[in-house]
DNA sequence: AGCACGCCGACT
DNA sequence: GTCGGCGTGCTC
């Protein structure tokens, strides 16, 4: 008899199993109930090892699928992906494996067994009994002792279904075709019955047609507003530019006919391409359990997802991922990967092809074979701070929202969150203290300037080195700040929207003159109808951020800002001390990529990602010597490497009462992994693709 | 992750 | 004298 391999979503690697008592078939890739610390746990079957000498191996309790939950390829995929992210199996699997419907147990003594065994008082052993109620202890003794008899199987429910026209397998009979055009013409039917009433057909015939696959049982799908496809010569590497309803139409042109996976960085995206999409099947966290282990069952042709698709055992033939620069794509917990590299080991684990689609590219995928669309002219204005007068608002700020005000008009602020800010700058040149290292700005800490990517450390210097003017510290004005200011000064209503100041935007979304102020947040939300200026009163706050990442995104920020509204172009005015930075340039020049080709030059100079892989080790203690000390000894550990960097003091150096250190690792995966190998996991936390180096992320 | 084991500091 | 904090090891 051989040994199960199984996959539970634990942070763990497989664990053996001898197959359940009795079951003799193929199991690998389908879901298996095993025994686990006393309890029952579902796991999924990675490899079937040949029989084992090891003597106290357990039984699994119950395979729970007819057919392979995953098959090779997904289970291939797992495994590189895990490799890719240094992280074990089991946490991929945690991260990716939809939820499992709660599980029947029933058990009973084996009919053979002497009753004799039994604890007094638990005579009702001897018939099935639901196994909750029973001490799982006792239930995990009497099972090893091999007198148990266990039937564990998914609670199924019934979601609602409802019947889709699906593909024409030959010729159809005359009452098939009538079925068949009634439902097409239906586009669904809510049930069988109903469907045969309305093509005046028997429910035989309906039932034969979903029987053999020209129909098939979904959840319902919505109304939808299709467009007209886009199509192209040739299937690029990435699809930029545009407008979103270009986008919209590219996307059609790509996977109208093909089997597509989609991905989405958020939900509300995906909500948004959706409705223009009939033929496809949203899958995210927002559906029900039911839902999604029907698409996992049986995927159909075009599915619209956020990462959870990774894993859905289908055969694409493309796969496209939405904006994938998106910070969303970020997992915030768990194995904290980064979807869009996995997205491309799938589909090469697959052998389709992979597109990127998105108003900007990431420097990451800059290099691939790309199809640009014409973009229309950002309406910049450029307010230079080292000029104009006024804090927060100069001059010609308060001129455009006056003029907003006069028109009756809307318009929004956006403002960093706390207005922290922490840089200096010189008040008459310009000059910003930089990391000799890393070309990144320093940051001002207890009167010290320090990089938060390799622990830099200098004293601030008393004048401008190059000039001999003051240092000053520009703070950028946070949301409470400009509310203010704005109530003052202006008759319009002002409203506030960030993570914990959520105004009632009611009367701004029916079209009603006022300005919000707001954190980025803005761009997930619902639109401003009237929005006829985007004003951020400090741009430079968002480019200043100590990472190496922070100028790209304030460039994917201000693209975004010039598609806050579909039809009107929002003038988008900044005030900033850096009118001549390459961004601001990018966006007046009206190309989506240029900046980006400066950047990428830049990033490949200092040797940065996507040149290289990056991680991020972060140790975090309550006491601060503690976290200090262990993060210098990982480094002691990797002393004299290449491509290590830190300690540094996290840019927010104290999280949920833990004091946060990192370090920060490059080259190849490989060599990562051998560097690792070095270090004892149980002091750091790992993030395999950090986006940004502030702190913890969660645990 | 989640749990048990074991070792040291501050309390009824 | 114990309670309980966390560091350590382990899970088929």
């Amino acid at each position: 008899m051989g040994v199960l391999s199984v996959l539970l979503p634990l942070p763990l690697g497989p664990m053996s199993y001898l197959p359940p008592f009795g079951f003799a078939g193929e199991a690998l890739g389908r879901r298996v109930a095993v025994p686990w610390r006393g309890e029952v746990r579902v796991g999924v079957v990675v490899e079937e090892l040949p029989a084992e000498a090891r003597p106290s191996l357990r039984h699994a309790v119950a395979l729970l699928d007819e057919k392979p939950f995953l098959r090779p390829q997904e289970i291939a995929f797992l495994r590189e992906a895990a490799r890719y992210l240094f992280a074990p199996e089991g946490l991929v699997l945690m991260d990716l494996l939809p939820p499992f419907p709660p599980l029947e147990h029933r058990v009973r003594l084996l009919p053979e067994a002497d009753p004799g065994l039994l604890p007094p008082g638990l005579e009702a052993l001897s018939d099935w009994q639901e196994a909750r109620g029973f001490d799982p202890k006792l239930l995990d003794l009497l099972r090893e002792n091999g007198v148990l008899e266990e039937e564990v199987r998914f609670r199924r429910q019934n979601p609602a279904l409802w019947l889709h026209p699906a593909e024409r397998d030959g010729p159809l009979s005359e009452e098939e075709e009538r079925a068949y055009r009634a439902l097409l013409e239906m586009g669904q039917a809510r049930s069988m019955a109903e469907l045969a009433r309305k093509a005046g057909v028997s429910v035989r015939v309906v039932q034969r047609l979903l029987k053999r696959g020209v129909f098939r049982l979904a959840p319902a799908r919505r109304p939808a507003e299709p467009v007209e496809p886009l199509l192209l010569p040739e299937l690029p590497g990435r699809i930029n530019g545009g407008r979103l309803p270009d986008r919209l139409r590219l996307l059609m042109g790509l996977i109208q006919g093909k089997r597509a996976l989609v991905l989405f960085p958020e939900v509300a995206l995906l909500e948004a391409y959706l409705r223009h999409f009939p033929e496809a099947y949203p899958l995210h966290g927002g559906l029900s359990v039911e839902e999604r282990a029907r698409l996992f069952e049986d995927p159909p042709g075009q599915v619209f997802a956020t990462y959870q698709g990774l894993l859905l055992p289908a055969d694409w033939d493309l796969i496209v991922v939405v904006e994938e620069g998106s910070e969303s794509y970020k997992l915030s917990s768990g194995s904290r990967a980064f979807i869009p590299p996995l997205a491309e080991l799938r589909a090469r684990l697959l052998g389709v092809p992979l597109v990127y689609l998105g108003q900007v590219p990431s420097v990451e995928v800059l290099d691939r074979p790309g199809y640009t669309f014409p973009v229309p002219r950002p309406r910049l204005h450029l307010v230079d701070l080292n000029r104009a007068r006024g804090w927060p608002f100069t001059g010609e700020a308060w001129a455009l929202l006056q003029q907003v005000e006069a028109r009756g008009r809307q318009a929004l602020v956006l403002s960093g969150r706390k207005g922290y800010s922490a840089l200096l700058r010189c008040r008459d040149c310009g000059y910003k203290p930089m990391c000799p290292n890393c070309a990144l700005p320093l940051r001002y800490h207890e009167h010290r300037l320090l990089c938060h990517q390799c622990g830099h450390e200098e004293p601030p210097p008393p004048l401008c080195p190059r000039c001999g003017s003051d240092l000053i510290e520009p703070r950028g004005p946070g949301l409470d700040w400009l509310y203010k200011e704005l109530k003052e000064k202006l008759s319009l209503p002002v409203f506030r929207l960030s993570r914990d100041k959520r105004d009632d935007l009611e009367p701004l979304l029916r079209g009603e003159p006022g300005v919000l102020v707001a954190t980025t947040l803005v761009l997930r939300g619902p639109l401003l109808p009237d929005l006829a200026l985007v004003l951020l009163p400090y741009a430079d706050g968002f480019i200043y951020e100590g990472d190496f990442r922070a100028q790209e995104r304030y460039h994917r920020l201000l693209w975004a800002l010039t598609e806050l509204h579909p039809a009107r172009r929002p003038l988008l005015a900044l005030q900033t001390f850096e009118p001549d930075h390459p961004v601001h340039q990018g966006l007046l020049e009206g190309s989506v990529e240029a900046y980006l080709h400066r950047e990428k030059a830049l990033r490949e100079a200092l040797d940065y990602p996507p040149k290289t892989r990056m991680l991020k080790l972060e140790v975090a203690h309550p006491k601060e010597p503690v976290a200090r000390e262990r993060a210098l000894a990982l480094a002691e550990a990797l002393k004299g490497e290449e491509g290590v960097m830190g300690p540094a003091p996290a840019p927010v150096p104290r999280v949920k009462g833990r004091y946060v250190f990192h370090l920060l690792l490059k080259g190849s995966t490989e060599r990562l992994a051998a560097l690792l190998a070095r270090l004892d996991s149980r002091w750091y936390k790992l993030d395999p693709d950090p986006l940004r180096f502030v702190g913890l992320l969660e645990d």
